[in-house]
DNA sequence: AACTATACGGAGGCTGCCTCCACTTAGCAA
DNA sequence: TTGCTAAGTGGAGGCAGCCTCCGTATAGTT
């Protein structure tokens, strides 16, 4: 009941409406480019201008800012994940890990409002809508840590909750700022990992 | 001139009228106050109105909220470099400055709002605005640095812009999460700058 | 007491958020 | 085809916040 207007696509509940799902496509298409002209916190109502519907059209498939930043953002989200198991087969472990952080933070630094939504999946109040998507990627990067750590070349009482929190952090960081910055962070957070496999203090 | 509404209070310009003193100060508590309570995005109109004062008279002491929040916050981010200096006096050089992270952290997480200083701080265009604070804390953290750098203790690649950039995004990531994970964040990035300074590779 | 530079404050214009509901239409059944 | 109706549309309207402008008030001076 809480999802039945947000996840109603053509998966689970009932099929949308032609139109209806015209009409979302078109949204979600001109959210994705106003996010990444102006932020998470472009106008609303100019995206439904853009996107040649009614505000309240906007408002019956995407009933807060949020939901409609998710949406935009799950694609993106869901090929991450798919690299962090592409990148897990192709590299040994370690090298794996720092390649996923590295493509995370650059992923980020170009879509500017990424940040905003991993703050939404870390601290979120309203988690039940999300939970899909938070789990994914925890996965994905539970995978990555547990294959570095099993190969004792990372720290072992990192979490995934710790890694994403910290390459969030780096990117709101930087998120208009140089982007070599990030990766030396990276380097560093990496680093730190790497420490406490090798002797702790 | 770029600075007239700004910077006067007693200190470089013409002093202001005792009125306008007695004004701007009310201003700047109840912003305070409003910032703690509702972040940086608190209405400006509430404000003035919990100052009793017109919503004009705000606008002519802080032209804009960035203006608003910088001043608010700035004998915060004086107590900070003093803090440096203190714990730079009293404790060897690596242990001064884990703890002076920690500190900020900490402190950050008390303050919500600081957060977004902290990120004007970094990326702003209006960067002579504010030329004397954003100098101060770089001084204050490159001390630590330097010291810790030079007893050999960590790595010497690290910037203050790094280190702020660094801490910055922590407490982005973690500003309304459970704040344990921000200080093994913290201790995950100065682990890294640790293991820079014994095996580089 | 008179004067004036300085400061006050809020009305008003603008934009964005969100709700509500009278109207339109896709899809179906006869 | 023709109707029917559940599903969907869209924008007016109420509200709140941003910021400007300018007539009014007053601190400090002479």
């Amino acid at each position: 009941m809480t999802s039945t207007d947000t996840a109603a696509e053509g998966v689970g509940g009932k099929p949308l409406r032609a139109d209806a799902r015209r009409n979302r496509e078109a949204v979600l298409a001109a959210a994705a480019e106003a996010f990444s002209l102006h932020g998470v916190e472009a106008s609303l109502e100019e995206i439904a201008r853009q996107a040649g519907v009614g505000i309240g059209t906007l408002y019956r498939h995407f009933p807060t800012r949020e939901d409609l930043v998710l949406d935009v953002y799950r694609r993106e989200v869901e090929r991450l994940c798919e690299a962090a198991q592409e990148l897990s087969a192709a590299h040994p472990p370690d090298e794996a890990l720092r390649l996923w952080m590295e493509r995370f933070v650059g992923y980020a630094a170009a879509k500017r409002g990424m940040v905003g939504l991993l703050r939404t999946m870390m601290n979120d109040h309203r988690v039940e809508l999300m939970r899909d998507l938070k789990g994914d990627i925890h996965v994905a990067v539970g995978t990555l840590l547990d294959r570095a750590a099993g190969a004792g070349q990372i720290r072992t009482d990192v979490t995934s909750d710790d890694l994403l929190r910290g390459l969030g952090g780096i990117c709101m960081a930087n998120d208009t700022g140089p982007s070599d910055t990030a990766l030396r962070l990276v380097s560093i957070v990496f680093d730190g990992m790497r420490y406490g496999a090798a002797a702790r203090h």
